[in-house]
DNA sequence: TTTCGACCTTGATACAGATCAAATCTGCCC
DNA sequence: GGGCAGATTTGATCTGTATCAAGGTCGAAA
């Protein structure tokens, strides 16, 4: 199933899904042919892990289809994930060896990769290619801020109901909606795996989502189907300035 | 005494005492002049606020010697500190008009500050300075992270631990000590500050930082001044593997 | 020297979320 | 079509931290 992916994904930077999002971004034809040269795809299946945290890592790369997420474990097995990756984001530190995380695909997932040096060595040349991993890092920066409000100060239901309007909003972007009417998804994780993003356990992660569903700010069809009939009564339920945040 | 303070520090980059740590670090001669044109120090009290999160922020700058911090506050007044700003640390974001976040000075603060613009037309020409300012963002992300987990999974005693430990181990390295014998230093912060930055009451900060000294882990004189006679038994207090962060 | 205010500590109690323990649901393999 | 494993829900209870409420400490201003 993921090789089946890996062939949906043109080889052609030109018709990339993420080829305006990504670290590539900003670069010009020439740039990105140079880029193309050195990159190579990568499949992996949906529960597997991509890396182990302080695995030596000789590759760079770029999220195109599915999401993965980057985890943090205490030698007691506690475990926070410190990163959802969406297709277009970045895996990988230019100039650090090893993984400081593990990386794992939650869903099927295809990578566009590059091997560090060659990377590095364009990151140099290519000041198009720095320059835009600038930014995504400073995005990723304001992300990572944003949730540890979210870790820090919000409660229960509201850590649930961020989270959904996150995913929501994301989903949204992907799909460019019309603006109004009920969004529609499935969540892409488990309730455990949701439980390691927000800081609890999975039978209260379990519990507040039914309350979301009995309130009425949720309707759920299955486990994961979600519909959000009214997204300004999930944003009330977040905590969060009315306006909303950002999050990508 | 800011202003005391701020005739201390010279007003020539040769011997800034952040000269290799800030985003100038990897400037050549030539560079930091060009820098030295556009710079100007502004310095606050301890106390001020620096910024209001919302306003418009017409500069960016490096924190030269004391602390700030980076504060969220949710509508209903509680407030979750996404960073702490030390001496090299860097404020603002190239290319956003409005503070994303409130600036404290928590002490007496010096700042070097660059004008907006004519920072991001540098940033354009003089590679150095971008690629220094994207190791110290993915530095700030890794920090971020491994906050992440301190307010998802940590214990209070292990929050507080962790936070000694950081503030310790940043401490030492600004004052180059030797190895071994006990650290000592005050803390920076008030309770409240601790709170804010670790996701707990006041209250909870106090009566942990009174269970560590009651077991011998600190010692404290007075209400700041700390001594941590074995920093491996602080460390075994943190929850974190053996060998330590690196949160410098 | 007294007073004041900011900061901190400590105690009593409440409660949100964790933990422990079953059920139930679901898709999948045989 | 039955059995099984993983995922999820739900219930009962426990506990760590918040909350509410006094006091205590200390430095600075009067």
């Amino acid at each position: 199933m993921a090789h089946h992916d890996l062939h949906a994904v043109s080889q052609d930077c030109g018709d990339c899904p993420i080829r305006h999002r990504a670290v590539c971004a900003r670069c010009e034809t020439d740039e990105l042919q140079k880029l193309e040269q050195i990159k190579y795809y990568r499949s992996f299946e949906a529960g597997q892990t991509i890396i182990w945290s302080g695995d030596r890592m000789d590759f760079v790369a770029s999220v195109v289809t599915g999401i993965a997420t980057l985890t943090q474990t205490m030698e007691d097995g506690r475990r926070q994930m410190v990163g959802l990756l969406l297709p277009s984001d970045f895996v990988g530190r230019p100039g650090r060896a090893t993984a400081a995380y593990d990386v794992t695909a939650t869903t099927d997932l295809v990578m566009c990769c590059f091997r560090k040096k060659p990377f590095e060595d364009m990151m140099q040349s290519t000041p198009h290619i720095a320059q835009r991993l600038l930014e995504m890092t400073l995005d990723e920066l304001d992300a990572a801020r944003e949730w540890m409000l979210l870790l820090g100060r919000k409660t229960a239901r509201e850590k649930i109901a961020s989270l959904i309007a996150i995913i929501a909003r994301r989903d949204a972007s992907l799909k460019l909606r019309s603006a109004k009417g009920a969004l529609v998804f499935d969540l892409p994780l488990t309730r455990e795996e949701m439980a390691d993003y927000l800081g609890l356990t999975l039978e209260t992660v379990s519990r507040q989502v039914s309350a979301l569903k009995r309130d009425g700010v949720i309707t759920l069809e299955g486990k994961r189907h979600v519909i959000i009939p009214d997204f300004d009564l999930l944003m009330e339920e977040t905590g969060d300035d009315s306006d909303g945040g950002f999050l990508v």
